[in-house]
RNA sequence: GGCCUCGUAGUACAAUGGAUAGUACGCAAGUCUCCGGAACUUGAUAUCCCAGUUCGAUUCUGGGCGAGGCUACCA
């Protein structure tokens, strides 16, 4: 048990046996002490200075005097400010605990929960690359399966590709047009790039015809609707659903050229899928639930035959859950996946990672799962992010803002790679040695960058401070790691030397206290489903060690006691920051 | 218009209702006979405004002001 949660029990054993007052042991504040103040950890008495009637110093000093009597292996001493009762923690404990835990390659873990969680992230359309957004939810979906995984469940990660619908034909249409039987073989361009280059024609060219049409006198939005290649594309539309052969050919042609380009960029940042499922396959699905709908009388039929649902009772408006020609709109699909997936994976949690322009949407797809009574439908959860901004504001594909994925990557790891052989500290490395080098810091600084943040909150993206190294970075991590790495290199762990836990130094006992709180850091960030939690404690916990590894030797520590204890400390933080910047999907490397 | 987020140093981010509001970048000044200086130490600078609840409010409530998102028989 956790240093926190054994504080929180021994007072309010005493608070029952001292005063007969039980309280629950939750409702038990205990923080650390703040650094002013002398001790580790502090109870805050305010809450039973009120039920005990009793001034807070009376109070502080007797729950402290007792408290160090009682449990005088846990604390070595107390005293008391006002309401706060800090309590210093014995140096035994915190010796014994590192002595325990250096050797435990799980440390931090849960055991199994027995419990399945789903997480949907990605699911990108399929007619243009990933941008910086994508990466994003990329990062935050891997980390949240990541975490949950660390905390016992079974994790099952799934995407939906949304790879049908006017946005793939406007990028197939303008291929008709101007491609010349183009490929991305024949042009050298990878093919997610390729096709999306259409889809930027296709604007272009709508563009273009829009202007022609408004300067022969239509109104815009007359334009809007008879431009040529916009006709083309709806018609296109209609065709693919017909199942005209032609069409069918194309779409898979242009679609498996953007599979090979996603391909190639999920598995440089690492995103990987247990299942994936693709809207033109699940498109049609949900229509059989209108009807159950229907007699349940979830949903109401309006005189011109559509199909709707009335969330006014709580708080929403009505929605359309089926057109009056008795076609699907595009929630009906997501409820009809959602008994697919159940039926297939038998979740008992369902995490979807979505961009929160679409909070309105999840809220409504959860009330009507529940109201139908779907399987597990509370165990909906939409990880509703923020979006990415840029210093210039939001990303505007129209106005060419937009920052592509794959460029930013590559712009990360050549600098990566530039500040690597400025330092020149790997100039033995192999060239394949140190492409995996580059890729790992500078994949690690940008991911680090994206997940720092709460996910709930909008991020701004600066570029330059992203690419910067220093402070609350992932490489300053790396280097910790990689540093602390070299010390057991050339270091032995003495196993028949005994620790008397005895003398901690301040600095050496900050970091042992933070490697302490990593269990519940793992707990938190699962609760609050937030990568930010791990980012924020790894940099925390390589801070201090920096902090303790400047003034204090290890190879050459005071004595061979000491020098033993520091070898688990080094060995217990390098496994920490190891565990936790995996949960977050990024490497560390032994040398940097 | 309605609904939902969010306003913390120059900038970007922290802070389950608890002590003198933390961290990083930037800025200023330092540290080295250092096991890896991509490091460490020190300093200046902030809770949008007004009320309320509370022993105690960045946090909760109400009202302003400001920013963003959603509000398609599109996906």
């Amino acid at each position: 048990m956790d240093l926190v949660n054994q504080i929180r029990q021994a007072t309010q054993e005493l608070i029952y046996s001292k005063f007969q007052l039980r309280v629950d042991a939750r409702d038990i504040l205990v923080n650390e002490t703040k650094p002013e103040f002398e001790g580790d950890y502090t109870v805050v008495l305010f809450s039973f200075v009120k039920i005990l009637k009793k001034n807070p110093e009376t109070l502080g000093n007797e729950l402290g005097q007792l408290l160090t009597e009682r449990y005088s292996h846990l604390f070595s001493g107390f005293n008391v400010i006002k309401g706060f009762l800090n309590l210093g923690i014995a140096d035994k404990v915190l010796v014994d605990f590192l002595y325990e835990e250096s050797g435990n390659k799980d440390f931090g873990r849960k055991n199994k929960t027995g419990k399945k969680v789903m997480v949907e992230y990605s699911s990108p359309n399929t007619n243009k690359p990933l941008h910086l957004g994508h990466l994003r939810n990329n990062f935050l979906g891997w980390s949240v399966a990541s975490i949950y995984q660390a905390n016992g469940y079974e994790i099952v990660k799934t995407c939906i590709a949304n790879d049908r619908g006017i946005h793939i034909c406007k990028s197939m249409i303008a291929w008709q047009m101007f491609a010349n039987g183009a490929t991305p073989e024949s042009t050298g361009i990878k093919g997610d790039h390729f096709v999306g280059d259409y889809y930027v024609m296709f604007s272009n060219e709508y563009k273009k015809q829009m202007k022609d049409l408004v300067a022969e006198g239509m109104t815009e939005e007359e334009a809007e609707k008879e431009a040529p290649i916009m006709k083309a594309a709806q018609k296109m539309l209609v065709d693919w659903e017909a199942g005209d052969p032609t069409v069918i050919e194309l779409w898979k042609k242009m679609n498996g050229w953007v599979y090979q380009g996603f391909d190639i960029t999920y598995k440089r940042i690492g995103s990987d899928f247990d299942k994936i499922y693709y809207e033109s396959q699940t498109y049609l699905l949900g229509k059989d639930l209108v009807e159950d709908g229907l007699r349940k009388n979830v949903f109401f039929k309006k005189e011109d035959g559509s199909v709707w649902i009335d969330l006014t009772s709580d708080g929403l408006d009505q929605k359309i859950v089926q057109r009056k020609d008795g076609t699907a709109v595009y929630i009906t699909q997501d409820i009809g996946l959602i008994v697919n997936k159940y039926d297939e994976f038998h979740c008992d949690q369902s995490i979807y990672v979505v961009g929160d322009e679409q909070n309105y949407h999840f809220k409504v797809l959860k009330l009507i799962a529940q109201k139908l009574a779907l399987p597990s439908s509370d165990g909906i959860y939409h990880l509703s992010y923020g979006m990415v901004e840029l210093p210039s504001g939001r990303m505007k594909a129209r106005e060419g803002t937009v920052v592509d994925a794959d460029d930013l990557i590559d712009e990360m790891v050549r600098i990566a790679q530039t500040h690597t052989e400025e330092l020149g500290k790997v100039q033995d490395f192999t060239a394949s040695e140190l492409t995996e080098l580059y890729d790992t810091i500078g994949l690690g600084a940008l991911k680090f960058y994206l997940l720092r943040v709460d996910p709930k909150k909008k991020m701004l993206f600066n570029p330059e401070e992203s690419i910067d190294f220093h402070g609350f970075t992932g490489p300053f991590v790396q280097y910790t790691y990689a540093r602390i790495k070299s010390i057991l290199r050339k270091e032995e762990l003495d196993a028949n030397i005994q620790l008397s836990g005895k003398g901690l130094l301040p600095l050496e006992k900050g970091v042992i206290k933070l490697l302490a709180r990593y269990p519940a850091m793992i707990e938190q960030a699962c609760l609050e489903m937030n990568p930010s939690v791990i980012a924020n404690y790894a940099f925390s916990l390589a801070k201090s060690f920096n902090s303790f590894y400047t003034e204090h030797s290890v190879s050459r520590a005071e004595s061979e006691e000491k020098k033993l204890l520091r070898l688990h400390l080094c060995t217990l933080t390098a496994r920490v920051l190891h565990s936790a910047m995996g949960i977050l999907g990024i490497k560390v490397p032994d040398r940097m």
